[in-house]
DNA sequence: TATTGTTATACTCTATAACTATA
DNA sequence: TATAGTTATAGAGTATAACAATA
C-alpha cells in the first residue's frame, strides 16, 4: 500500500519537473539552431547509424508523417540525405551528412548547452551523479509505457 | 576539462531522454482527461493555493496569455474559480474547486497513472529511489535555466 | 507609467485520413 | 494485401502584438 502510494509519488514528481523543463527548454531556440524533434531526430540518426523513416518514427515515438516533416526540413538544411534502398524501391534510406555531424559535435545545441552550462554552475558533482544515473532509467521507461 | 565534458553528456543524456518520455506521455489522452498544461496548472494550484493568472504563467514558465487561455479551459469545466481582487480591480484570483481538487485526488490522471504502473512494473525500488532524488533536481534545473 | 488581463493572429508540433508506389 | 512514403487537413499549445482597465 504504502509501496504504491510512492510510486505514484515519483510519477508525480517525474512529470511536473520534466513537463516544467522541456517547456523552458523548447522556447530556448537560437539562430539557425534546430527545433527540439529535429535535434532528437538527427541525434538518434547519428547514434544508430542510417535508418528509414518509420524506423526513426518508430523509435522517436512520433508518427511516420511527423518523422517525415521533420527529416525533409534536416534535408533542406543538409544536414541528412535521402538514398534510395537499390533492393526494395519503397525504401529511403536516411544518414547524417558530415555537416550534421559537424552541427552536434560542435556543441552548437543551443539547449543541450545551456542545460549544460546550469549544470555546472548550480549542481555539485553528487547532483550529477544522480541525475547521470536518472537518465538511461527515463529513457528505459519511455520505452516501456 | 574532463568533468566539463561530462556535464554536457549529462545534459544530452537528461535532454534526449526527457523529451522522449513527454512526447509519449502526451499522446495519453482519456475521454474527460486535462492536457498536460491544464493538470500542471491545476496541480500548481492546488499546491500553492490561490494565485493570479500572470503568478502561474510565471512559476510555469509560459506567457501570461497561453495561461490565460488554459485556466479558461479549466474554469469552464467548473475546476477553477476566478474571483476578483476587491483591494486591486486588475487582479483575478483562480481557486480550485471542490471538483478540481477531487480530481486531483482521484488518482484519475491517466499519464501519471500509467507512469506509475510502468514504474511499479518494471523498476527495482533501488531505481524507483534514484528516480525520486532526480525528480527535485529536475525542477531546481526548470528554475534556474 | 506600470501592471493585469484579454483579444487577435500566427507558428510549431503532432495527429488522422487519403493517396501513390512498391512488394 | 501489406508496407513505405507523401500530401492534405486539423487541433493543441504556445508566442507576439495590440488593446483595455486599473493602479
Amino acid at each position: 500500500m504504502a509501496e504504491e502510494l510512492d510510486v505514484r509519488d515519483v510519477a508525480a514528481a517525474l512529470h511536473v519537473s520534466m513537463g516544467l523543463l522541456l517547456r523552458r527548454l523548447r522556447q530556448v531556440r537560437e539562430a539557425g539552431g534546430l527545433s527540439v524533434p529535429e535535434t532528437s531526430a538527427l541525434a538518434r540518426l547519428d547514434r544508430n547509424g542510417p535508418a528509414t523513416s518509420s524506423e526513426l518514427a518508430r523509435v522517436e515515438q512520433i508518427s511516420p508523417q511527423s518523422m517525415g516533416a521533420t527529416l525533409s526540413a534536416l534535408e533542406t538544411r543538409g544536414l541528412v540525405t535521402r538514398d534510395p534502398d537499390t533492393r526494395d524501391g519503397r525504401r529511403v534510406v536516411l544518414s547524417v551528412t558530415e555537416a550534421g555531424r559537424q552541427l552536434l559535435r560542435d556543441k552548437r545545441d543551443a539547449r543541450t548547452e545551456l542545460l549544460a552550462k546550469a549544470l555546472a554552475d548550480r549542481f555539485t558533482r553528487q547532483e550529477l551523479d544522480q541525475l547521470m544515473t536518472a537518465a538511461p532509467l527515463l529513457e528505459r521507461l519511455a520505452q516501456c509505457i
